[in-house]
DNA sequence: GTGAAAGCGCTAACAA
DNA sequence: TTGTTAGCGCTTTCAC
């Protein structure tokens, strides 16, 4: 790589004249301008984006820290934050913390080291089980900001991105009531986190208005049993003639194993699932969905960030949470 | 974030002093260094990444760029890469080129001023359409490092990670035909990648070589047909008594069309697709599969790129080719 | 209009 | 054993 020290040796005039001539400064002479400008073309100059860190004490670089990067949705928001942040001029540093509180902390004690300016991360599933938010407070401590966005830590004070998880499924389980279904069952391999807690809820709530039922919940641990548990679910519980689906997959494994039973979807029995357009067509029907708008949530949480990045006096007490709503997407899988 | 200077001041030492003594140098003395060590402690004291990366002239990060990290293949191999990354100290800083050249160009352009050591990249689908190279070769001029996994561009000269395509789709066919299938068709959504046409060539080589039928080949241009068009497909070719796809989602939506047109999977049609375990579950029966080991590949390029940053002698010209052989893994779909 | 010098945080050769 | 100095590549203040 070339230096501007290369450059000024050649040009023979000074390291600061080709710095100010590049950046177009007013001291410096048309034609210099010209001169050290041809050079850099020729040579493919570009400035060195460590030294320019250093000098500016900023990396325009992001740390983002995901919890499972082949859940769909996390690479969707990824899919998000390297948009907007790339449209800002800053880079993202990925970690996977798969799941694990401790790889989460060392992510932080790798990056809060002049790596990054700020974080932009989802809780992982242990950190929400043990309640710890140390390192995060920590971090803040620092001086990076935070945002969070889906599993996030209620009790840090920091910009928010969510979904309106309860209402979602509230609003879906009486779209289900108002078709006439009886007997809807919950299924959720997402029991562990907030998020899937405020979802059960939603359809707790609107089942028990309704007083037609009591809430019939499957819980699976691993994605694995699923095609197995919702099978014996099914069997076991005739009745049930709609399923709201908590997770990425469990919707569309439903349909198929309806199906497979020789039950017709959704004349038979009804399923609505937080899921993807993508995974959607996954089933025969397609599976009507709660999207996320996963991107969205991205860039939100980026343009959080970036603000805050931008206007340091943003007090740090003084955050944002911002909830970005869910669409229900009819497809096959309902009335 | 505290600085060796604040560390030396409030010890009244030098700051080469302190630097040594936390570096466990012989040359200071054992007390000194407890108590450097003791405050530096105390501070929470973290080397400054980019003052680092400045005076050693490497980042220890990793650039990498992605065509599409929706897709459950490529966000696999994304995990693995950052996972052996990170075994070795480094962090990956990852771009999204979408499918598209410019974006990749961009990726090259932004991250190639000293941000990264190195690139891992899988080529964009506009890139290979176009047949597009100088980017890489000069990346590579420039003395950055490239491995190239999945997609890669065979005429430019660097380290790659690929996948047995050709013998994959050809020993798959040889199974279906082994089942006794008279009429095997090829479905793909990859038609434009060189992957593609390997997969396709494979089960090419297998149909004319038994010279019971000729290739049946299904291409699908957008994600969104898929259902639409493969359940034409049979319903057009009912004679069809086994599918190879090509890709990730194809497998799965054929057995779920199969079933929904009264067919028995796989007593009347088997199916093989290149997909994913995870995947492959999305399918009532679940999808008989080829590996691709994606972990493994990511973390097999990390590998090759991290030894050719810590090796500077390793010739440029002398390049490694890895194959990561997939696995047949039998499930419902076949026989 | 141009250049010298300082400094961002760190390491390391050399001096004391 | 400890300190001084130079330098990684860049920007910027101040002097000429």
């Amino acid at each position: 790589m070339v230096t501007l020290k290369q450059l000024a040796k050649e040009l023979n005039v000074s390291v600061s004249t080709v710095s100010k001539a590049l950046n177009n400064s007013e001291e410096i002479g048309k034609d210099t301008i010209k001169r050290v400008k041809e050079l850099a073309e020729l040579y493919n100059y570009k400035p060195n984006k460590v030294a320019l860190s250093l000098k500016q004490s900023q990396t325009k670089t992001i740390g983002v820290i995901i919890p499972n990067i082949l859940n769909h949705f996390m690479a969707k928001v990824l899919f998000g934050i390297e948009r907007e942040a790339g449209l800002h001029g800053y880079n993202i540093i990925t970690c996977i913390s798969n799941e694990s509180l401790n790889k989460e902390k060392e992510s932080f004690q790798l990056l809060a080291n002049g790596s990054v300016d700020g974080f932009i991360l989802s809780v992982s599933k242990e950190t929400q089980m043990e309640n710890e938010v140390a390192h995060f407070k920590k971090a803040l401590g620092q001086g990076f900001p935070i945002v969070m966005f889906d599993r996030v830590a209620h009790d840090v004070l920091c910009d928010k991105v969510i979904v309106d998880d309860f209402d979602s499924t509230y609003n879906a389980t009486k779209y289900l009531i108002q078709e006439g279904r009886k007997n809807i069952s919950f299924v959720t391999t997402i029991d562990g986190l907030s998020v899937g807690k405020l979802r059960e809820q939603g359809y707790n709530k609107a089942i028990l208005e309704e007083k037609q039922q009591k809430p019939l919940v499957l819980k699976i641990a691993k994605q694995e049993d699923l095609q197995e548990k919702i099978k014996e679910f099914l069997e076991n519980n005739k009745t049930v003639d709609g399923v709201i689906s908590a997770d990425n997959a469990s919707g569309v494994i439903a349909i198929n194993t309806a199906a497979s039973m020789g039950l017709n979807v959704p004349k038979d029995i009804s399923v609505i699932g937080f899921s993807s357009n993508y995974i959607s067509s996954h089933s025969i029907p397609k599976l009507t969905i709660i999207r996320q708008h996963a991107k969205e949530m991205g860039a939100s949480a980026a343009q959080l960030l970036i603000n805050r990045l931008q206007n340091r006096n943003i007090a740090s007490d003084e955050t944002t949470t911002k909830i970005i709503k869910t669409s229900f997407v009819k497809k096959g899988s309902t009335l």
